[in-house]
DNA sequence: CCCAGAATGTCAACTAGTTGACATGCTGCG
DNA sequence: CGCAGCATGTCAACTAGTTGACATTCTGGG
């Protein structure tokens, strides 16, 4: 990375990517990147606990804990206790919620990749496969480097 | 996107990348990935204003404007007044400034982008051009069709 | 020349995340 | 059983951004 172009792209790309994405579903949806951001990665994993979720969120318990009222209040997740574990609690889209995420995906679709695949000269799908080589080789290559980094951990989906 | 997966692991990809090169940082310099890139972003356009280094760290004007106490404390950066107009200013990297971010960019290129390209199967500067050819359709697209949609403006480097 | 208007740097208020601490609940080893 | 230890959700304090407002400086058309 001394010649940190790559890494340039990369950042610049998912920047571009995420603004107008977040344009879209702001005009149509009136909702939020991140807000879709969390209801499909709940679609995805329905019945998981806070904890799971912020994992599959990558990002805190805590900043899952805040959102969570906010996604709740709008009955678009629900959230219920476990009734095996009075401290740990199970989320939940509403029908309202999964129609809302699955929209915003369509929407999305239409937007941005659909178009891409029609007159963009690139094999989406390769490029997918060589970015998942890529991050696969870096995750393993953390696990074994890395003795005092912690980072993120749990192997549990991706 | 409807199929969200590709963007899911352009997220997740950068989020690894950005870990592990902060850490690095950190453990071998005591230094930041962010602060890297500022030093990185300011060395390939020396003698910049602050709205124009702003731009191109794809940042506001006011988050500039706040972290430069902090480079020229450390004589990082140096703020020279324009002797032709008396709001702006021109920043410089000291020549420890330099140096820093020169070991930096070795120091990741070592740990990260030389072993990518040994054991890696995956050719990089292919990789790189597809998502280059993206990024830039991207632009595009964005140009044409955000009517509405404001977003970053100026070309002026990329 | 002059003044409307744009650009620059900074400030205050806000936002969405973080970490670390905590109370509480569960689990498993003795 | 009992209890050490871990996991869960939440809170307070902090961080690094944002936007919008501002004073100040430059610029260009009458």
């Amino acid at each position: 990375m001394a010649d940190p172009r790559l890494t340039f792209t990369l950042h610049h790309l998912v920047a571009v990517l995420d603004r107008h994405a977040d344009a879209i579903l702001r005009r149509e949806l009136g909702m939020t990147y991140s807000q879709f951001l969390f209801l499909v990665t709940l679609e995805g994993a329905e019945g998981v606990d806070g904890t799971t979720l912020a994992r599959h969120l990558d990002v805190s318990r805590a900043a899952v804990s805040k959102r969570l009222p906010w996604f709740v209040e709008r009955a678009l997740v629900e959230v219920r206790d476990d009734p095996r574990h009075g401290r740990r609690t199970r989320l939940f889209l509403t029908d309202a919620g999964r129609t809302l995420a699955r929209t915003a995906a369509d929407t999305l679709e239409d937007a941005l990749q659909a178009p891409a695949r029609s007159d963009l000269d690139v094999d989406l799908d390769a490029l997918h496969r060589d970015l998942d080589a890529l991050l696969t080789w870096l995750r393993a290559g953390l696990d074994a480097g890395a003795h005092d980094a912690p980072g993120a951990d749990a192997p549990d989906d991706a």
